[in-house]
RNA sequence: GCGCCCGUAGUGAAGCUGGUCUAUCACGUCUCCCUGUCACGGAGAAGAUCGCCGGUUCGAAUCCGGUCGGGCGCGCCA
């Protein structure tokens, strides 16, 4: 028996046992010594006696991390040295033969100890961070998510199928990380940003259900919910399936079991996940991935200023608010802070009005009449002790700055609450938006997905903006976990969308020839969709940083600060690929 | 590319309204003592040109400018 097994040890009193594991401290008394031994499955006491003096001599050299191999005997501790913190604290290993297998230098780090090095510092050195017991729980659950997914879609009889990760640039979407061909001089690959065109491909070929636990690439700046380089997408398709809800009512179970059984959470909304437009998110709560564990919805105003003397309100297309339980109690200063996070969403100011003892407080409630505050009272709700915050601007602006405030008066006021997760679908994404620099129209999310509709929206529909497309995202806590559609399939109408943004068909030709091609052929309905099980992981565990839940992964600036890669090549491999 | 924040022994923090800072504390490391500890204990020791460059000043960890590195956000992410 090579590992300590924790649990296993205590099963074996009185038995002779061979043990290995590092040494994770060591209590040396002269005459006696104690040694905690630690493998995956926790820690085991070790006491080394100097009646076996060579075993002795030995444990006295060990120091914090060094592999071990030891023999002894499993005994009961008597009543009164017992350690109720470890589970195996009611036993210890009598040791008689100790053998070093390797020793360690001092840590770089502690990985044990209460405060952990920056992150920096525990990436560079992350195989001694991921003998942490939280990172080995990590990457346990990691795993476990991944056994629940590929059962769920087994037995679902969805296909598991891997597809090239040498493939072709994609246009229209983000930066592509260009893998140089040797054989085919001066050609590149690219490696995939999402398997979406082989899948399609799969559906013509005959696949009815598709999914693959996928690597995904994208060259694009990080965020903390959004790594480097490299991610993983639970990408799915289904096809003869015409209609998004399909598609939806196919997932939800899975989500919900994820939610439930794999990280022992509550859903919010209960076995229900709402189906909420895209139109309706935006005003309503000023995002298109609303964390919907607390209210504070947006309220429109615009009407009741319709007539105002505060030009401010009266010359803005659109006046809405939040009001705020307890807004209160909030400091001049904190005001300031969500003014400033207001300002970079595009607000010129963030007016507001509070209830306080009975009085109205607010520097601008002396432009207001009596009508117009008891108006915002009636439509707000407010309470004492509440404050209404207001946004006056371009409709767009408003929810911007509105959404992203309630979402950080719910993280001040902590109505965040990590034990629940409100999941719901967005539905009904425009096809096409403008393009706030240029003015000009452009795709809204996929230019794969179906116009609800078809070809006969696409010609009839005067604003272009109105065209709905088949298009639907799952929002988790406020978090975008997954993005999928109806898939346009077929070519007429596929040339229609990029030629209404002026795109030729030589162009369409020479992007998606083969999928253009494959769709002469005969190519079935299909629709799908794609999760992103990082984000999902790291919102079920807790973690702030979608970094966490990677056993290896890089930095801000695409760095993986152990591998020091990317690095630079010898010179004879650039020739040899003609760079 | 832009904005905000951070950079002090191996690690984590304090100091940062300029002057007993000759830089403090905890953990870790090293030496010695210790037979029931489990955050072992006791005695002692080593370890920092305060990210780097420049400026202001009689004097800079502290103020200013630049630079490098990191984090968060914006842009970007079909």
């Amino acid at each position: 028996m090579n590992r300590i097994i924790a649990l296993d040890a205590t099963q074996k009193v009185g038995e002779r046992i061979s043990a290995s594991g590092w040494v994770h401290s060591r209590r040396d008394h002269g005459g006696l010594i104690f040694i905690d031994l630690r493998d995956h499955s926790g820690l085991l006491q070790l006491v080394v006696n100097p009646e076996t003096p060579e075993a002795f001599k030995v444990a006295e050299e060990l120091r914090d991390e060094y592999v071990v191999k030891v023999e002894g005997t499993v005994r009961e501790r008597a009543a009164e040295l017992r350690n109720d913190k470890i589970p195996t604290g009611g036993i210890e290993l009598a040791v008689d033969n100790v053998v070093i297998l390797n020793r360690a230098e001092t840590l770089p780090i502690q990985p044990f100890a209460e405060a952990q090095a920056n992150e920096e510092l525990r990436f560079k050195y992350r195989y001694l961070d991921l003998r942490r017991p939280a990172i080995q729980r990590m990457l346990k659950k990691r795993a476990d998510m991944y056994r629940q997914i590929r059962e769920y879609m087994d037995a679902r009889d969805f296909t598991e199928i891997t597809t090239p990760i040498l493939a072709n640039s994609s246009p229209e979407g983000a930066r592509d990380f260009l893998i140089p061909s040797r054989l085919q001089d001066g050609k590149f690959y690219a490696l995939p940003q999402a398997p979406q065109q082989f899948k399609q491909l799969l559906m013509v070929g005959g696949v009815p259900r598709y999914y693959q636990l996928a690597a995904c690439f994208r060259d694009e700046d990080p965020r903390a919910d959004r790594l480097y380089g490299e991610f993983y997408q639970l990408d799915c398709e289904m096809s003869f399936v015409e209609d998004g809800e399909e598609v939806r009512a196919m997932m939800d179970p899975l989500v919900k079991q994820l939610v439930t059984d794999f990280a022992g959470k509550e859903l919010f909304f209960g076995d229900e996940i709402p189906r909420i437009p895209y139109r309706e998110a935006m005003e309503t709560y000023g995002s298109d991935k609303p964390d919907l564990r607390f209210d504070m919805k947006l309220i429109e105003l615009t009407d009741a200023f319709a007539n105002t003397e505060f030009g401010v309100f009266k010359h803005a297309e659109c006046v809405k608010a939040i009001c705020v339980k307890d807004g209160a109690s909030l400091s001049r200063k904190q005001i300031d802070h969500f003014t400033e996070i207001a300002k970079n969403e595009g607000a010129a100011g963030l007016a507001y009005i509070t209830y306080e003892n009975g009085e109205v407080k607010s520097p601008i409630a002396k432009f207001l009449s009596s009508e117009e505050l008891a108006a915002i009272t009636e439509k707000t709700g407010a309470e004492d002790g509440y404050t209404v915050f207001f946004g006056a601007d371009k409709r767009d602006i408003v929810n911007a700055v509105l959404g992203k405030l309630r979402s950080e008066f719910a993280r001040h006021f902590g109505l965040k609450d990590s034990r629940k997760v409100a999941l719901a679908w967005i539905i009904d994404f425009p096809f096409y938006e403008l393009d706030t620099k240029t003015n000009k129209l452009d795709f809204g999310h996929n230019p794969f997905s179906m116009p609800k509709g078809g070809m006969k929206t696409l010609e009839e529909t005067e604003n272009k903006l109105d065209i709905i497309a088949d298009q639907y995202d799952m929002v988790m806590n406020g978090y975008e976990i997954c993005s999928g559609g109806v898939r346009n399939h077929n070519p007429e109408v596929l040339y229609k969308v990029f030629g209404l943004l002026d795109f030729s068909p030589e162009y369409v030709e020479e992007k998606f020839g083969a999928m253009l091609n494959a769709f002469k052929y005969g190519a079935p309905p299909h629709a799908g969709c794609a999760f992103g099980v990082d984000r999902i992981l790291m919102e079920l565990m807790d973690e702030q940083n979608v970094r966490e839940v990677v056993a290896f992964p890089k930095n801000g600036s695409g760095v993986d600060v152990m591998m020091n890669s990317p690095s630079v090549v010898d010179p004879a491999q650039l020739s040899e690929l003609g760079l």
